[in-house]
Parts: C-alpha cells; sequence; structure tokens
DNA sequence: CTGTTAATGCAATCGATGTTGCATTAAGAT
DNA sequence: ATCTTAATGCAACATCGATTGCATTAACAG
C-alpha cells in the first residue's frame, strides 16, 4: 500500500486547520472584547473570523467549546504565586490577581464562569483549573510554615479559600464593585487569622 | 358613565389571573423538582400547568422571570437568623441554612444563581435578596458585641461575608460536595477569627 | 341578567440557532 | 506533477423559542 496504513490521524501542524483554529480563537478574543460574553454568538465569531459557520459548529459545538478551546490555548502552565517573602504579602498578591482577572473586561474568567453554568463541558474546565490553582497555591502556605509565620499543622485549603472566597462572592455572586483595596483586605484578614492559628487542622 | 372612569388596573385578587398564577408557579415547582432547571421550558411549565404558552410568554416573559416570581411569591418576609446565645453557634445555623438551600434537590437557590447569568432580571432580584439577608444577619454581630465575645469595632459584613462566601464557593464555583461539618467549620473559623479581633474596622 | 373589558386561548408566523448532504479545497504522500 | 483524503465551504433544511393578530372566555359593574 503507498498511502498510511494505520487509523491515526494525520498531523497537519502548519497546515489549514492550525490557520483555521488559530483565526477562530482569535476572533472569539476580538468578539469578547467588542461585545462581551452575552453577545458572543457562533454567527459572530464566523462572520470576524471568516471561517463558515459550519465548521465552527463541527469543530467546537458551541460558544462554550470555543471558551474552553480559548482557555486551553492560553493556559498558562508556568504558572506559580509570587514570592513576596511574607504570608500577608504573597495572600495580597493572590487576591489582586484573581480581582483583575475577575474586574478586567471583557474578563475570560466571568465569561467561562458564566458559560460554566450552561454546558458540563465548560463547568468541567473550569474546575480543573481552579483544582490546579489552589494546589500551586499551597506553596505560599508551605513557606509561611517554614518560615514560622504560622502553625505546621495551617489547613492550606481553608486558608487559600478564606482568602480567595470573598473576591469572588463579592464579584461573582453578589455582582458588587470591589475596590483592590477590599481585596487586600481580605487576604490580610486571612493572614491574620492564620497567625491567631485560626486555620488548624 | 357607568364603567370605571380611572384609569387604574381593575383588581380581581380571587379572579382567573390569580388562579392562572398559582397554577404556573405551582408547575414552574413541580418541574423544576421533576427535571431540574436545565430541562425547566415554558413549554414544560405550560403543559404542566395546563395554561396556555402565550399567557405565560405575556405575563412572564422567560424562563428567569418565572425564578423570579417565585422566589418573590416565596420570599420570607418574617426571616430571622436564629439566636442560640452564642457567635459561633448563629454563625453555624447560618452556614446550615446556606449550605442545605443549595445542597437540597431540586435548589431553587442554584437555579436562580444560574438564571441570573443569563438575565439581568433573575441577577437583579438575586442581589437583592442577597442584600436583603445579609442586612438581616447583621443582628447577630451586634448581639455578639453587646455579649462581648467580640470587639464592638468589628466590621459585620466583613466578618458575615467571611463565614458564609466559602460554603458558596465550594458547592457554586468549585462544584465540590460539602458536607455539613465542612460548612460548620467554615462559620467555626470566622468565630474564631472574630474573637480574634480580625476582622475590626 | 346584561354589558364591558382585561385576560386567556389559539393558530400562524417569524427569527435565530443548529444540522445535513454534497461539492470544493488544500495538505501532505508518492 | 499527481493522487488521496480530511477539512472546509456552501446551501438548503430542520428545530426551537418567541411573537403577533384575532377569537373567546370570564370577572366584575351595573
Amino acid at each position: 500500500m503507498s498511502h498510511r496504513d494505520d487509523a491515526s490521524p494525520i498531523p497537519r501542524p502548519g497546515g489549514r486547520t492550525a490557520r483555521v483554529r488559530a483565526d477562530v480563537l482569535a476572533a472569539v478574543e476580538r468578539e469578547l472584547a467588542a461585545s462581551g460574553y452575552d453577545n458572543l454568538t457562533i454567527e459572530a465569531v464566523a462572520a470576524s473570523s471568516g471561517v463558515h459557520r459550519t465548521t465552527i459548529y463541527r469543530r467546537w459545538g458551541s460558544v462554550a467549546g470555543l471558551l474552553v478551546d480559548l482557555l486551553a490555548s492560553g493556559a498558562d502552565d508556568d504558572w506559580r504565586p509570587a514570592d513576596t517573602g511574607a504570608l500577608e504579602g504573597d495572600l495580597i498578591r493572590l487576591n489582586r490577581e484573581v480581582r483583575d482577572a475577575l474586574v478586567q473586561q471583557p474578563s475570560l474568567t466571568g465569561a467561562v464562569i458564566a458559560a460554566s453554568f450552561r454546558t458540563a463541558e465548560a463547568a468541567e474546565a473550569l474546575t480543573s483549573f481552579w483544582q490546579d490553582r489552589y494546589v500551586r497555591s499551597e506553596i505560599v502556605v508551605r513557606r509561611a510554615i517554614d518560615r514560622g509565620e504560622i502553625p505546621s499543622d495551617t489547613d492550606a485549603q481553608r486558608l487559600l479559600i478564606a482568602c480567595t472566597a470573598p473576591v469572588y462572592h463579592q464579584l461573582v455572586l453578589l455582582r458588587q464593585p470591589m475596590t483592590r483595596a477590599a481585596a487586600d483586605r481580605a487576604a490580610k484578614d486571612a493572614a491574620a487569622a492564620a497567625r491567631a492559628r485560626v486555620y488548624r487542622r
């Protein structure tokens, strides 16, 4: 036989498929910036990208699929929490990142959260993303323990959630504005509570 | 003139309109229980209530409108936080209520949260509902201050959000199971932090 | 009882979203 | 250059949610 005789898909890394994907994801970002998540429709992405509707439906299936792919394509695998040398500083940096991601216009995070209430696909992408972030953030607690700032039996998950949950709650659920100072406040509160031995197992 | 000559709407409290509303809202609850929010469609409500689609569209406009009305009709205007005689106990009761409302199947609260990401109407209904609940909950902090449990300059909002936010975060955003004990844990942490003078202004 | 009118029921229709069959294009193999 | 084939483009169609015009019903006034 002269052609490929295995059943695996043929990779064409620099080919049309890759260009189409890049064009479409770029269009998703553009449209999101221009008209927000509510107006992010397959039609609009097709028009803006120059790729036909049918292709987008076939490859991504839905708006949620587009967002998931965008999230995946932009996944920062090298992300690490900042190291300021003190627990409070580290937590403040963490909360600022969270706040900025949610306040930013347009907010990709906000869009994915909204999408996660519509399709299981987006919900899973989001939970695994957050899961990963919380695990990576544990190093902040580890360092604080090593420095002797907080008890060695501090529950990292509880502390981290106590720190960031108020930010998400305020911005996503209560939908009220939150200043950077208020986000800092939440981080300082969590650090103070941890020093006061609140989050021990 | 023999008929009413003012332009105000004619009230017919026991009439067809009131029956239709009751039938429709009952059907919404039934359908929500039977098939969950994702399958809560105007069609299904119409079929289950025996009221015509058109009527529902005209009076409620959307699924979100139905949920908002259901939320309003069931609004417990007499709600007060429990008084257990201690801050920690009060906060635990608060968190258990929040958790139970979210874990319950079907969860009306969960449905409204999902709806709030689709229409501004539902979002407003939800924020005003929560706003009201947080204001009413401040009495818990007030009593703790009066008992001398916590500093008199404790920031009630910050404390209350520190207490409940982890529950919402875990169940709504992270979508992970949360035991009653874990909800209690969050309440105890918040109480301990308050006693450690963390939430002072 | 009779008249008036808002609310409801009904059918037809619209519009946007999503799908399918088939022709065309272009990446990569030879 | 030529061939093969997956990916894409295209148009027609299906589907569902939502709206509109008009007939009918029933609550209330007299």
